[in-house]
DNA sequence: TTGTAGGCGTTATCAA
DNA sequence: TTGATAACGCCTACAA
């Protein structure tokens, strides 16, 4: 089956005996500068040889493309899901497709296919960074480009954003822990650096363990967890056990935060190899990212244990804020940079019910 | 911050006292058609300027753009996440990018998704296709479009496609629990209309039903399910119960067959909420396509009750072999078209350990 | 209401 | 080793 030419705008023209002009203005909805005649003849010629405008060459005409570049950090986990799909929505909507693109934890692919990105002309860019110091995307934003970042900030530069709002819940889950009276609490990360949500969690933490608990170096109650090894949750377990070690043997209470989903559902797997029980003496609790296993109708927080207490962020809808704000941002290029944080739900469930089990 | 002109292959030419002719040599890599001097004067003006070629221009010119369309019936699931990261690393390495579109599940919006990839000169698509009945995909690929299907075919045409081999580990996972010594088997299944691989399940099931647990009618031991309403999995379990009821109102062992690995957890969770146990009288098992999670270090399977029987596909795989597919039928358009069937582990884990459970 | 002509940023052809 | 020049398919003054 050789590949026949596509059918052009000229070749549309021709069939329907008038100017590249006039079809042209058909395809773009002024057929109120046509005759009813021209119309007629147009259309047929268009849907006898199913004629489709080459976006491509619009595009170079026209210098729009209606194409935004979407730049995930890392496709393979939930919480990017349910982000492109929102994302996905959000476009359609407005009359833009994402041309989409996984960075896979690499800053230098991060580069790479931004910049191939740009050179298919997209309109804008929604990022997912990889890294908190981008330069490049901050000479993009210099010059011009439509940026919006997602769940991720960058140093030292005013980028519209989007965000779940970390901090506070983290701090109402603590405050909540604190109130069950839990003697001390603990966070479960992984590693950190370069990733802002962990980061405001994590000062989030120390904050309230040191203002709250009343613990002078709180960093120390923060351990660094790696979901992807089977044992290093274990690892972790293990240490904060020898510190909770009273005089007589017994242990005393503690409450973990976990940094996000995959690391609790880790954190809670080791507590159980250890014969240790939630939530006495350990309480567990975290975000929940994973609204696509809850529209799946799987609420998972539910199934470990009796429950596990979280706050539920809403990806999707960040998604469709980044969407609508990047559309917004290339209306009004020189429009105020805009932060949005998309609302957060606590749901405290058994595994932080210290004060219940004690009875 | 107005956005400035963008600088272009003239742009260069000019500041490296060259014709266009010359820098455009340069940026395609013939540089042994250039005198030394006059590639260090290039090289500075673009480095200079940061130039970035416009790949729009460059397909209106060449007719290729180096994009391959990727629509996924349905993005929301991490089946299709670990598809697109396979895609996309697949692609990558052959010098393609993904463009990456969501049809929701509607055939319509596939259909425009489709469109619209066309028309931004796409070379290629690879389609998880929404309807098994997809005139369009038929037309374009008759035209001379390379596209590759992955997991759902299209009927009445031979296209490139990538499937795992659901009818065979169906069988074995059923044979198992006939061996297991099961009295009967049943399949839960989302609606399975449109949509190849449960079909494909559906009919090894019937199949198994009927030859090796001589039913007459199996197609009365398939239950649709809605994992997406929390009821829908108890609804079947109970009607389930009142065919497996004896004379004695005891229960016949049934071993249940899920369609994949959201209805499975549905079904997981319904069963433990009607006070079964599992493996007696209740078996469980099912297609594992939950890769990822894995991944993470999170083996989900084992984290139900004391692991569930499945059989494991690789989603990943699936979409590098995808990947490696398209750009292949893109070099040989008019080559043989291919199946390629991606391995698929078995699993057997306690929800089907009828024997031993029963001693 | 319609058409002509020029250009968007490249690459390809041909000649020098 | 280099460079004019003509496309690629579309849009858009400007003119008729």
């Amino acid at each position: 089956m050789p590949a026949r030419k596509k059918t052009t705008i000229s070749d549309i023209a021709i069939a329907a005996g008038v100017s590249k002009t006039t079809v042209s203005r058909y395809i773009n909805g002024k057929q109120n500068m046509i005759s009813a005649a021209a119309c007629k003849r147009i259309e047929k010629a268009i849907h006898l040889s199913n004629y489709h405008p080459s976006a491509v060459a619009r595009s170079l005409k026209t210098q729009r493309s209606y194409l935004i570049g979407v730049v995930i950090a890392n496709i393979t986990t939930p919480f990017a899901t349910s982000l492109l799909h929102g994302i996905s929505m959000g476009l359609r909507d407005a009359g833009y497709n994402p041309i989409f693109a996984d960075a896979e934890d690499s800053p230098e692919t991060e580069l790479r296919l931004t910049e191939s990105l740009m050179s298919h002309q997209v309109d804008g860019l929604i990022v997912n960074t990889t890294t908190e110091d981008n330069r490049n995307l901050i000479e993009l934003s210099n010059a011009g480009t439509p940026i919006v970042l997602i769940d991720r900030f960058i140093r030292d530069h005013n980028f519209d954003i989007v965000l779940a709002p970390y901090s506070k819940p983290t701090i109402d889950l603590l405050m909540h822990a604190h109130n069950e009276g839990y003697r001390h609490i603990a966070m479960f990360t992984q590693p950190y650096e370069e990733n802002s949500p962990r980061e405001t969690r994590l000062n989030a933490f120390v904050q309230c363990d040191n203002e709250a608990f009343g613990v002078e170096r709180p960093m120390e109650d923060v351990y660094i967890v790696d979901p992807w090894d089977a044992n290093s949750a274990g690892i972790a377990i293990k240490k904060l056990i020898e510190k909770l070690k009273g005089d007589d043997g017994k242990l005393e209470t503690c409450c973990i935060l976990a940094t996000n989903t995959v690391t609790m559902i880790a954190t809670y797997n080791a507590i159980r190899e250890m014969n240790l029980t939630i939530p006495d003496p350990i309480g567990l609790c975290g975000p929940d990212d994973w609204g696509w296993a809850r529209r799946m109708g799987w609420d998972w927080s539910a199934t470990f244990g009796k429950g596990i207490s979280t706050y539920e962020t809403d990806p999707e809808e960040m998604g469709k804020e980044a969407a609508k704000l990047v559309v917004k941002r290339i209306a009004d290029p020189n429009g105020q940079k805009q932060q949005i944080y998309t609302p957060t739900t606590l749901r405290l469930r058994q595994s932080t019910d210290l004060k219940h089990t004690l009875h």
